[in-house]
DNA sequence: GCATGACGCGAGCAATCGCTCGCATTCAAG
DNA sequence: CTTGAATGCGAGCGATTGCTCGCGTCATGC
C-alpha cells in the first residue's frame, strides 16, 4: 500500500475500492477487472485509487485474501469445535460436520468462487489456499497423533494431507460443477471415504 | 482454423507453430505467449501464423488439447488393461496400477503441467479435463456395475465420481507441490483410501 | 479563520499486443 | 516456361489499459 488513509473519508474510499473489486469480479468476471472499471464502480477516480494501492494486483490480492480468510475462519472454527477433547467418539459425525462447514462457506458466494477458481490463474489463489490447507492439515494431524486409536494409517501428517486434498476438491467440484446429486449424498460418500480410509 | 495447409511446407509450418506454442509455455510461461513471440520461436512471421490460426487462443487450445489427449490416452489404456474381465480379483493392485499410470503421465512434462494448471485460467483446461474425467468415470462406473461384489457403495456412478475427483487431485497435487514423501507412499495411501471406501 | 497538507480528480501518456494488409516469393498444373 | 494460386513476410495499425501528473478541494491544527 502506497499511503495510509488517515481521514475517515479516505478509509471509506479504500473499502469502496476493495468492494468494487469484489463486485466487478463477481458480476462481470476477471476480464472486466480493469483499473478504470474498478474506479468507476467504486465512484472514485483512477488517480485516487493509486493513492492507496501500488498497482492493480494489490486490489485483486486484497479481495482474494478476504475471501479465503473468511472460508478459513469458518472451517477452522468448525474443526476446533469438533476436534476438541469432548471425546464423544463419533469421529465420522465430526467429518460430516466439518465438510458441511466447508460446503456452506463455499456456497455463500458461488459466483465469486467460480471467478476466483476458474477465471484467474490458479497461482493467484495458491498462497491463500495453501494457508487454509496448512491450518486444517495441522489441526487434523495433531488430532490424529493425539488419538491414534481412530486411525490405522501409519503417518498422521500424510493421512491429514490426503484427507485435506480429497475433501477440499470434492467439495469444490461439487459446488462448481453441480454434478446432479444432492448435498447429503455427497456428505454420505465423504463420511464413507474418510471412515473407510482411517479403518483400512 | 482459417485455411487448410495444402503443401508440405505449410503443414510443417503449422506443426512448428504449435510446437513453438508449447515451448514458449513450457520455457517462458503463459505471459510470454504472445503471437509475436510464438512467431519468432516458430521462425515464422505473424502474418503467416494468421493464415492457419484464426486467433491466438486457437494455438493455445491446440497445445492444451494435445497435452490432455496424451494423458487421457495413457490413463484409459491402463484402465482398460486392468479392468478387463481377466478377473484376477486384485482390484487394489488395479487401483495402484492406474494411479501409477496417471502419475507417470503427469510427470513426463511437469513444467508444461505447471503452466497449464497454475498460470492459465482453469477454465481453459476445463473442457479437456472434463473429457478425461468423464472417460475414466464411465469406465469405472460400468465396471462397478458389472461387478457389484467389489463395492458396497450404493450408487456406482456416484462412487466413480468421488474416486476420480479424489485420485486426480491427489496425483496432481503430489506432482505439482512435491509434498516431501515418495511416490510409493502416495500409492499406498491411495490404495488404502480406495480400498477402505469400497469396503465401507 | 487561515494555512498546510491530506485528499481527490480525470485527461491522457506510454507501452503492449492482437491482428491486418500490401507485396514478394515459391510451387505446381498445363 | 508460363501463369495463377498458394505461401510467406513484417511493418505497423488500432484498441486496450495500467498508471501518472498537475491542479483543484477539503479537513484539521493552531
Amino acid at each position: 500500500m502506497r499511503k495510509q488513509p488517515r481521514q475517515a473519508r479516505s478509509k471509506a474510499m479504500v473499502e469502496r475500492i476493495i468492494e468494487a473489486g469484489r463486485r466487478v469480479l463477481t458480476e462481470e468476471g476477471y476480464d472486466a477487472l480493469t483499473t478504470n472499471r474498478v474506479a468507476v464502480v467504486a465512484e472514485v477516480s483512477p488517480g485516487s485509487l493509486y493513492q492507496y494501492f501500488p498497482d492493480k494486483t494489490s486490489i485483486l490480492d486484497e479481495v482474494i485474501e478476504r475471501y479465503w480468510d473468511e472460508v478459513s475462519e469458518r472451517v477452522t472454527a468448525s474443526l476446533a469445535d469438533r476436534i476438541a477433547p469432548t471425546d464423544d467418539g463419533d469421529d465420522l459425525a465430526a467429518a460430516r460436520a466439518i465438510t458441511d462447514a466447508l460446503l456452506a462457506a463455499l456456497e455463500t458466494d458461488p459466483n465469486l468462487l467460480r471467478v476466483l477458481s476458474e477465471e484467474l490463474p490458479a497461482a493467484r489463489n495458491r498462497r491463500r489456499r495453501a494457508t487454509l490447507e496448512r491450518r486444517v492439515r495441522d489441526l487434523l494431524s495433531t488430532y490424529l497423533t493425539l488419538r491414534p486409536e481412530i486411525s490405522s494409517r501409519p503417518d498422521p501428517s500424510l493421512t491429514a494431507w490426503v484427507m485435506v486434498i480429497a475433501l477440499e476438491n470434492l467439495a469444490l467440484r461439487w459446488v462448481l460443477d453441480a454434478p446432479g446429486f444432492d448435498r447429503d449424498r455427497l456428505l454420505d460418500e465423504i463420511v464413507a471415504l474418510v471412515g473407510g480410509y482411517l479403518a483400512s
